[in-house]
DNA sequence: ACATTAATTATGT
DNA sequence: ACATAATTAATGT
């Protein structure tokens, strides 16, 4: 479902660009126009942003919050692909030409995001230096993650891609607590087997068996790894 | 070494 | 109360 009402913040202050790469070698006055003619957002949790199929109409810089996309899959279930932190854009369908968006951009919990016609890209990338670099940045970084993923996919047993999974949320995404590092967004089960190609059961098995040796706590949505050195041991085959 | 099925128990609105 | 999450055991491939 897609939220209809734009609300636009009062103020878009430059510094809200100014320390994110893709805007890093801009000038103050660059940023300024970026800005005049964004569209700011507030997104409550669990909306789409936009889905897959859609066409492809604007994109999108993720100010606050977390997205998480999502495509269908062939018997019609909603798989998790990964998830995007704030500072990155996304939606960038014309960077690729495409018409539509490849998949279903999801608010993993409230969040403010920036947004601009899709009509802008290629003007954007021509006059501003380092968008479009920083944009390869991005896409190649997210491409050697896939890399990875295959490889683990095929080659490994179910526990090392699920502590892999976790490994690449918490450097990703985590966030610095007493006793661990959590996760910075609420997360089920059945998102982590989507993402490892597993069940949301054996995810529970081996989350309840993780967290009685001590390597994370959990629960309800909320993961807490306490020793990230024993789960990089839990993802690597060693016997 | 896993998935599937099903029953049961939290937990959040 | 109702829906969503998570656990656990039993059974199957």
């Amino acid at each position: 479902m897609t939220e209809a009402p734009p609300k636009v913040l009062p103020r878009l202050d430059e510094s809200l660009l100014t320390h994110l790469p893709p805007f890093a070698a801009l000038s103050g006055r660059q940023i300024r126009d970026i800005l005049d003619q964004a569209t700011s957002r507030r997104y409550r949790a669990g909306v789409a942003v936009f889905e897959e199929g859609m066409p492809a109409e604007r994109f999108y810089m993720l100010l606050d919050g977390y997205i998480r996309v999502n495509r269908m899959s062939a018997t019609g279930d909603q798989v998790t692909l990964h998830y995007i932190p704030s500072g990155e854009m996304f939606g960038i369908a014309r960077a690729f030409r495409l018409e539509s968006y490849p998949a279903t951009a999801m608010t993993a919990v409230d969040g403010i995001g920036l947004s601009w016609p899709m009509g802008f890209w290629d003007g954007f990338v021509a006059q501003y230096e380092g968008l479009g670099v920083e944009t390869f940045r991005t896409v190649g970084h997210r491409l050697s993650e896939k890399n990875d993923r295959i490889i683990e996919l095929t080659s490994q047993q179910v526990q090392q891609r699920v502590a892999n999974a976790l490994l690449r949320l918490i450097n990703q995404t985590g966030r610095k607590v007493e006793g661990g590092i959590v996760i910075d967004f609420p997360i089920t089960r059945r998102d982590i087997s989507e993402m490892t190609a597993t069940t949301l059961h054996t995810v529970s098995r081996l989350l309840s068996k993780w967290e009685k040796d001590g390597v994370l706590e959990s629960v309800r949505r909320q993961i807490k790894v306490r020793d990230p050195h024993l789960l990089t041991e839990l993802a690597n085959p060693e016997a």
